[in-house]
DNA sequence: GCAAGGTC
């Protein structure tokens, strides 16, 4: 008998404890453990016709067409959980989850107390999936938590002085939050058979449209971008600017619509007379200041996924990749939602950041700074930002083997972390202004010292490739007229989904790529993805526009969920409110959907008319009442017979009839057998049936 | 056939 069984979420972190703890077995803190470990949630909610007990509601959450069937009534459901599959890249095969259950029951059989030191993941999801594998081991003994602030030895020494009971979990807010968003997030499932239903009613040969708080967000907000980028009209205008020798600019700041409309002009006409209205000034009150930028932040996967994008790199081979280098402990955990590192692990990373900028060929020299700035610190980051691992490979050239984008996610990740040792960026602010017209100004800044720019510049993409202007400003400027244009919507991109996702706050870092990578693979992919830049399929545009104006379409119904959510982490709120929520979008959007189907020609073209091979044909049908009394339906033909007034009589009565058939390949041959009741793929129908072999 | 959240 051991005293603490100890529950890890996934085997890296069950290693770091077991480093910590001096053994996967042992004792520390004067009690006997050991280490086990799930992958993840070992468990998920049955389908939703195997929650429900009578036959009535099974039939009724199993539809995919009837809409009266929806919006579900929650309380049906029992919230049953089953094993899942889990999938492995290695074996490309996937196996139940069962066996790890299997395992750690038999494990915890031995144990007086199971500690939960799964990750503390603010949505309370790595409490969520310990309590799944607590119930399922159908587990009665007393539980402990342990929360930890990253995985060195020192925090988790730490977090183990710092053990709580939790031993009910309906009084622990972490779980129920999370569980109440698990419920939600389940019932928003009626979206996509309501879509599925709505595109094939309007005549869309469809295969799933799927919806949900992320996909159904992302590709709307494709498809409304596409409308701005579709619909936009190039208006150009005429203002009055002055220019120096150097080039230099100087314009008016015009912040207001009011001060756009005096200074700018719809005719090229009106713009000459009002620049000609200007003279010749000398440029005054020329400043230069000297300022400092600090490094930026640290990467997730999704950011670091769109650098990529732009040399070519697709989301999924990215994330695929990423793993691998993480299993070989080359890179950090890869589904982290953390942008700062804690103190405990920028310690860790300070020996090896030499021979990391030998690696990618940074210049060592420039690593001078060895504090962590307040701006990347963090006092609890479970994983802490993407960033290069203590392992560090010989050369780039030996990471190839993990994949194709291998040397450039290293690349790109170790430079992104070595620029937080650089020293701040030094630049000179230099404005200045028209001496006879002073609301004219201008102001460009100049590079000093390059320090962590020139390890890792952030802000690359946006420099043009044009030769920078001389630094020497005045000693005068001319009038001109500047022509503009109203700026073009921009291009969709990995980039810019990427940005509004995190700026509404949807989706975890994790989840943010990864459906993105399934939104733009395989056969039913809703999304193109060239570069980094995203256009949409038929099926993407159908889902799109099927959620317009719905509320399932919307960022906000995220950010109501997680307000909720934390209500009810709080225990403010009762987790039934959060629930009941789902319900209330379903019955908002369900209408909503079927009535958008009716746009869908005029933004999709015309559904392809549908196929009429002999397959899809209808069968003439013969009624009549069976023996037995019941009244049946069967086709009226059989193997190239029609049956004859006569015959069908006969098969009615139940009587076994013999005619001449004809197979498929033109042969005939004589056919025997009565009318029977049949199955074809689950469904019951009534038919003649041929005795063979007589 | 369905979600989003973990995981490999």
């Amino acid at each position: 008998m051991i005293d603490l069984l100890i529950l890890a979420e996934k085997a890296s972190a069950a290693k770091h404890m077991a480093k910590a703890f001096g053994g996967t077995t042992g004792r520390m803190a004067g009690k006997t453990y050991k280490i086990v470990h799930a992958h993840g949630h070992l468990m998920a909610f049955k389908d939703p016709d195997k929650m429900v007990t009578t036959a009535a509601a099974k039939q009724r959450y199993s539809s995919w067409t009837d809409m009266q069937t929806m919006p579900w009534d929650q309380a049906d459901f029992s919230w049953a959980k089953t094993y899942t599959k889990a999938y492995n890249a290695y074996t490309k095969k996937s196996k139940s989850t069962r066996a790890d259950i299997t395992a750690i029951k038999a494990e915890a059989a031995n144990a007086q107390a199971i500690l939960m030191a799964t990750d503390n993941d603010p949505s309370g999801e790595g409490d969520l999936l310990g309590w799944e594998i607590i119930n399922a081991i159908k587990w009665h003994k007393p539980v402990y938590r342990i929360r930890f602030a990253d995985e060195t030895p020192k925090s988790l020494n730490k977090a183990l002085h710092q053990m709580v009971a939790i031993t009910d979990q309906f009084k622990q807010g972490e779980y129920l939050k999370s569980d109440a968003r698990s419920k939600w997030d389940f019932l928003s499932m009626q979206l996509t058979r309501i879509s599925t239903y709505a595109a094939r009613q309007a005549g869309y040969r469809v295969k799933v449209i799927n919806q949900g708080r992320l996909k159904s967000v992302i590709v709307l907000k494709i498809w409304q971008q596409q409308q701005l980028i579709d619909n936009y009209v190039k208006t150009p205008y005429f203002e009055a600017k002055f220019k120096d020798p150097a080039g230099h600019i100087f314009a008016r700041e015009l912040k207001t619509d009011a001060q756009k409309q005096a200074a700018r002009f719809a005719d090229e006409k009106s713009g000459q007379t009002a620049t000609a209205r200007y003279t010749k000034s000398p440029v005054t009150n020329i400043k230069r200041v000297r300022k400092t930028q600090a490094p930026g932040a640290l990467l997730d996967l999704a950011k670091l996924g769109s650098l990529l994008a732009r040399q070519g790199f697709n989301p999924k081979e990215v994330l695929a990749t990423y793993q691998k280098m993480y299993e070989a402990e080359i890179v950090s955990y890869p589904r982290t939602e953390d942008r700062k590192i804690t103190q405990e692990q920028y310690n860790e990373l300070l020996p090896v950041v030499d021979s990391i900028a030998a690696v990618i060929g940074v210049d060592q020299r420039l690593l001078t700074h060895r504090t962590l700035r307040s701006k990347h610190c963090a006092s609890a980051a479970a994983h802490g930002a993407n960033r290069p691992g203590i392992k560090v490979p010989q050369s780039l050239t030996e990471l190839a083997k993990y994949g194709p984008s291998a040397q450039a996610i290293y690349k790109t990740l170790a430079a992104n972390y070595l620029a937080i040792l650089g020293e701040d960026y030094e630049f000179d602010r230099v404005t200045a202004q028209l001496q006879l017209y002073p609301t004219f100004k201008t102001g460009f800044n100049v590079p000093v010292k390059l320090n962590y720019k020139a390890i890792f510049d952030d802000a690359e993409q946006v420099l043009a490739k044009t030769k920078p202007l001389s630094t020497v400003v005045g000693p005068e400027a001319v009038p001109f007229m500047y022509q503009g244009a109203n700026p073009k919507p921009t291009r969709p991109s990995a980039d810019w989904i990427g940005k509004f996702l995190e700026k509404h706050n949807i989706g975890t870092g994790a989840t943010r790529l990864s459906v993105q990578a399934q939104l733009t693979s395989g056969k039913n992919a809703f999304i193109n993805e060239k570069r980094g830049f995203y256009t949409l399929t038929q099926p993407g545009t159908i889902a799109a526009v099927l959620v317009r104006d719905t509320w399932i379409g919307s960022p906000q119904i995220t950010k109501q969920l997680f307000d909720h959510m934390d209500a009810v982490g709080q225990l403010n709120e009762s987790p039934a409110v959060v629930v009941n929520s789902a319900t209330k979008v379903v019955a908002h959007d369900l209408p909503l959907i079927l009535n958008n189907s009716q746009a869908l020609a005029q933004f999709v073209g015309k559904p392809a008319p549908t196929r009429t091979t002999k397959k899809y044909k209808a069968k003439p049908k013969v009624k009549g009442q069976y023996c037995d009394g019941q009244t049946v339906e069967f086709n009226a033909t059989w193997s190239g017979h029609k049956f004859s007034a006569e015959e069908r009589r006969k098969l009615l009565q139940g009587a076994t009839i013999t005619f001449e058939a004809t197979s498929k390949y033109g042969k005939t041959y004589t056919a025997t057998g009565a009318l029977k009741q049949q199955t074809y793929k689950g469904k019951q129908f009534w038919g003649f049936k041929a005795a063979f072999g007589k």
